[in-house]
RNA sequence: GGAGAGGUGGCUGAGUGGUCGAAAGCACCGCACUCGAAAUGCGGCGUACCUUUACCGGUACCGUGGGUUCGAAUCCCACCCUCUCCGCCA
């Protein structure tokens, strides 16, 4: 959500930032618009300042017996009314347009985000670890196939496409990832653990920017609840209609679960392998921060989720994302991406963003310093620290030896029982 | 799922059609008293938007959305949420 009086001063900042999405002249709509909601209320609240004036001297009247005063001011309320109603409907539904409008508009992207129109145009920030080399490397799902641990076609007889199925030491795999995913946030990098709800409101998808626009990418619920696509959803709305003291900022926050998406614009794209499923397994952080603190949480956030891959010694870059290819609530967003062997070159495991306060505008989420008379809207961000399925995939395909063996790297063995490798057998 | 109770300001809580943005208490802030503190006394103390240099002023908000009325916290309807009891259930 946007504040209009932001606009309004800037309407040219605006109007450049949407235009690069497809959203030209959003800005002088907008303002436009917002010009309509004033005067309209404007009349309309005159108009029922008189009413409230005339209302109040029929009570006096009344109340001094005097009936025939009472009669000439009902008359004269009675020919204000149709005035009033006119302006009022006519403010309602400018209002109505303005705030669907600006519901319907990303958010603007922070001033180092680099120009570009699609993925092409995102900047390497840095890259960690060298590819290994790997002999005709075979891919996750063949490798997982082979082993008899990895069953899509069981899957698909029971739920269709984009499922799969887990089974043993690699079902038992997921699970250590993510409890090592999740130990490393909560003891070394000081985040909360949560188990949150997975099905949410209207109101709480449209908090975090997943409504109104994205409605096809979400799983509905019989009862008009949404499957949450990400954790990000849950955690972020925890804060939403409150007003959070300042010093218990920064708030952060994490929790593994299962995220589904419908994948609606994506047929055809991933069928293959486990990378674009219906439903897996992330482990999402969220900071609530003060808004002078959201940068330097934001790269913070990062390190926390690069952190999980260099433990696991897989091979990445950082990416920072061009204006094209950002979310619709982000204003930076910096992705992870990990090398996998059997494509030759590194895909999206983690995506970190800072939001600003366009989510906390959504959702009404403040704080307050002690001596500080008004609130302020917090910052949200949120990021994975990781996706379990992809992080699954990488150590299958980076850890394969020539006969199809995945080793499992030494920080993950304590949480397989002690298993070095994974052969088929076990 | 059935039956019932209830949602009012930071908190407790009064208010069943007219000057109610809302009593009272608590909390908080200022002043007085005091060497200081406590106690006491006096005063202040909601949010958002519009207008304004400022002061003043206006509108809206008593869970949410509609409705009745000249006028609604108060009456009517729908919905949401909380609690109690019963039923069912991991």
């Amino acid at each position: 959500m946007h504040d209009i009086r932001a606009l309004r001063d800037q309407p040219d900042l605006y109007e450049m930032a949407w235009a690069a999405k497809g959203r030209s002249g959003a800005s002088a709509e907008a303002v436009q618009l917002d010009q309509q909601v004033r005067a309209a209320r404007s009349a309309s609240e005159a108009a029922q300042a008189r009413r409230n004036d005339l209302s109040r001297r029929i009570g006096q009247a009344k109340a001094a017996k005097d009936e025939a005063s009472a009669a000439l001011l009902f008359d004269e309320v009675e020919a204000l009314k149709a005035e009033a109603a006119g302006d009022a409907e006519r403010a309602k539904a400018a209002e109505e347009a303005l705030r669907d409008l600006l519901a319907s508009l990303p958010n603007l992207p922070a001033q180092d985000v680099p120009f570009g129109e699609d993925e092409a145009g995102n900047v390497e920030v840095r890259r960690w670890g060298e590819p290994f080399a790997i002999q005709a490397p075979r891919n996750h799902a063949d490798l997982g196939e082979a082993l008899g641990l990895m069953d899509f076609e069981a899957a698909a007889r029971m739920s269709g496409a984009r499922f799969v199925v887990l089974k043993g030491p690699l079902a038992r795999l997921e699970r250590a990832l993510g409890q090592f995913m999740l130990d490393i946030q909560t003891l070394e990098h000081g985040y909360t653990e949560v188990s949150p709800p997975l099905l949410v409101r209207d109101a709480a998808a449209f908090g975090t920017g997943q409504l109104p626009k994205f409605s096809e990418d979400l799983f509905r619920t019989t009862d008009d609840r949404w499957l949450i696509p990400t954790a990000e959803v849950s955690l972020t709305n925890l804060v939403r209609e409150q007003i959070l003291a300042a010093e218990t900022l920064p708030l952060r926050l994490t929790a593994l679960t299962p995220c589904f998406r419908s994948e609606a614009g994506a047929s055809g794209r991933d069928t293959r392998g486990m990378i674009r499923q219906h439903q897996f397994y992330k482990v999402e952080l969220v900071s609530i921060t003060e808004p002078d603190q959201s940068d330097a949480e934001h790269e913070r956030m990062v390190s926390c989720a690069e952190a999980v891959l260099k433990r696991l010694d897989l091979p990445f870059r950082t990416m920072l994302l061009c204006r094209g290819d950002m979310g619709f609530s982000a204003r930076r967003t910096y992705d992870l991406e990990v090398w996998l062997p059997s494509e030759g070159r590194y895909r999206e495991i983690s995506s970190c963003s800072n939001c600003g306060d366009f989510q906390a505008r959504r959702m009404d989420a403040r704080t307050k310093s002690a001596g500080e008379k008004g609130t302020r809207y917090v910052h949200t961000l949120n990021g994975s620290g990781l996706a379990v399925g992809r992080t699954l995939v990488a150590l299958l395909e980076n850890y394969q030896d020539e006969g199809g063996r995945i080793a499992i790297p030494q920080v993950l063995q304590a949480y397989m029982g002690g298993v070095t490798h994974i052969d088929g057998n076990a």
